[in-house]
DNA sequence: TAGATTGTTAATCGATTAACAATC
DNA sequence: TAGATTGTTAATCGATTAACAATC
C-alpha cells in the first residue's frame, strides 16, 4: 500500500492547530467550524480543511468540528500520547530554562537528567533533577530508556556530541547548538535557531524602517 | 518603481546562508561556488543562485561568491548592520538566559533592561543590567529608544503586554510565549514556540516508529 | 426537509529546479 | 583563450485556494 507523504508544510502547522483547539477546549467550545476557526487562525477554511484531510475525515458536514476529538486526534498524530524520556545536555542558562519549564510533562516530556561538563555545576538539582557529570553520559544513555537529547551546548561541541548521542542510541535531538548537524537520516534532528529567529526579526524591521523612508 | 516583494522562504534561508558564511569566513575561507555552498548546506546550488538574485548579483562568473563580501551584503539585509536596543520582559529562567547570551551583542543587539512583576527579582542584576518593576515599563520605553520587545512572560499575560508595547511605541516583538499577538500590521512580531517545535520533533519521532513497525 | 459545512476535485498560484547564454 | 560559474529564463513541481457535490 502506498501511503502519501504528508508534505512538511503541513507538520508545521498541526502543532498551531492543536494549540487553537486546545485554547478553545479551555473555553468550553464544544464545536468549531473549519470558517470559525479560518478567522480566528487568519488562514483560509480551504487550507485546514485540506490539512486536516491529510489524516481521515474528523468533521460532519452541517455541523463542522468536534473540539475535544479533533484535539485529540492532532495530539495523536503528533505522537503526544505517547510519553518521551528527555535528558538535557548543558546546563547553562537555557539548559535550565528547559529544565524548568514543567509545562512539557502535561505533553508527556519528561526531564530525567541533566548533564554538564562543569564540575562546579554537577551534583546541584533543578526541580529535583540532578545535574550529572557528562562523563556519565555513555552509561546513563546505556542503562536508561531516553529518547531525546535538548542539546544546549556551545556550538563548537555539539557536532561530536551529536554524534556520540546517536552512537548510543538516541533517537532525537532538540538542537538549540547554532549548528546544523548532519547525522544518519534515522536520527531525528530538531533545531531550534534563536540567532537565526533574531535576524529575521531584524529584517522585518529594517525593511519596515525602508518603506517608511520613501 | 515596483519592487518585486521578496518571498518568506527565501527571508527564511538568509540567516542560515549568513551562519554558514560566518563559519567559513572563520575558516578564511576567501572563494565559494554556489555547488560548494550547496554540498555543505545541503540545498540545491540552484536555489542558492535564485535567492541571492533576489537582492542583486553579488557573484562573478567562473569565479564564484567572494566569502567576506557576501557575509557582509547579507548581513546588510538582514539589518545586520544595524544597532538595536532590547528589553527583555519577564525575567523567569528563558529572560535571564536571553540576557545572559552575550552573543546578541555581537551582532548588533543589545540588552538595556529586563523587566519582571515579581519583587523578589526587582533591582537584581544579570550580566550588569538591572530588572526592573513592570511598573516602570511605560516610562522607561517612552523616554529611551527601545527597538525590540523580547516577551518572555506568561501566556495569559502576553496578549495585553503586547498591545501595551504597541501604543507605547516598541517596533519589534520577540514573541516566547505560547499564544500569537494580534496587532496593528505596522508592528513586528517574531514567534519562538518552543512547545511547537518539541512537537514536531515528537510527530517525526512517531513516524520513525511506525516506519520501522512494518 | 432546508441549511450548513465538510471532503475532495480542479484551478491557480508560487516556489524550486533545470538549463544555458553571458561573461569573468 | 578555455574553463568555470554566474545570472536569468523556462520548465517543473508542489502547495494553496476556489468551487461544489456529497451529506449530515
Amino acid at each position: 500500500m502506498h501511503k502519501k507523504q504528508i508534505s512538511k508544510a503541513v507538520i508545521n502547522r498541526l502543532p498551531r492547530y492543536y494549540r487553537y483547539l486546545g485554547d478553545l477546549l479551555e473555553k468550553d467550545v464544544v464545536r468549531i467550524s473549519s470558517k470559525e476557526l479560518s478567522d480566528k487562525m487568519k488562514v483560509t477554511a480551504s487550507q485546514i480543511r485540506q490539512d486536516l484531510n491529510n489524516f481521515g475525515g474528523f468533521g460532519q458536514q452541517g455541523y463542522g468540528y468536534n473540539v475535544e476529538y479533533l484535539h485529540t486526534e492532532i495530539g495523536k498524530i503528533l505522537g503526544l500520547d505517547k510519553k518521551y524520556n528527555i535528558i538535557i545536555i548543558g546546563a547553562g542558562n537555557l539548559g535550565q530554562a528547559l529544565a524548568n519549564y514543567v509545562d512539557f510533562e502535561r505533553r508527556g516530556f519528561y526531564v530525567k537528567a541533566i548533564f554538564d561538563i562543569n564540575p562546579r555545576l554537577v551534583g546541584l538539582s533543578i526541580r529535583g533533577i540532578e545535574i550529572k557529570n557528562i562523563d556519565e553520559l555513555k552509561e546513563y544513555i546505556t542503562m536508561n530508556q531516553v529518547d531525546i537529547a535538548a542539546l544546549t551546548v556551545p556550538k563548537a561541541k555539539a557536532p561530536q556530541l551529536a554524534a556520540d548521542l546517536a552512537k548510543w542510541g538516541i533517537k532525537g535531538i532538540w538542537n538549540f547548538a547554532p549548528t546544523d548537524l548532519h547525522l544518519a537520516e534515522d536520527i531525528i534532528v530538531e533545531n531550534v535557531h534563536l540567532a537565526e529567529s533574531l535576524m529575521k526579526l531584524s529584517y522585518k524591521l529594517s525593511e519596515k524602517n525602508k518603506a517608511n523612508d520613501k
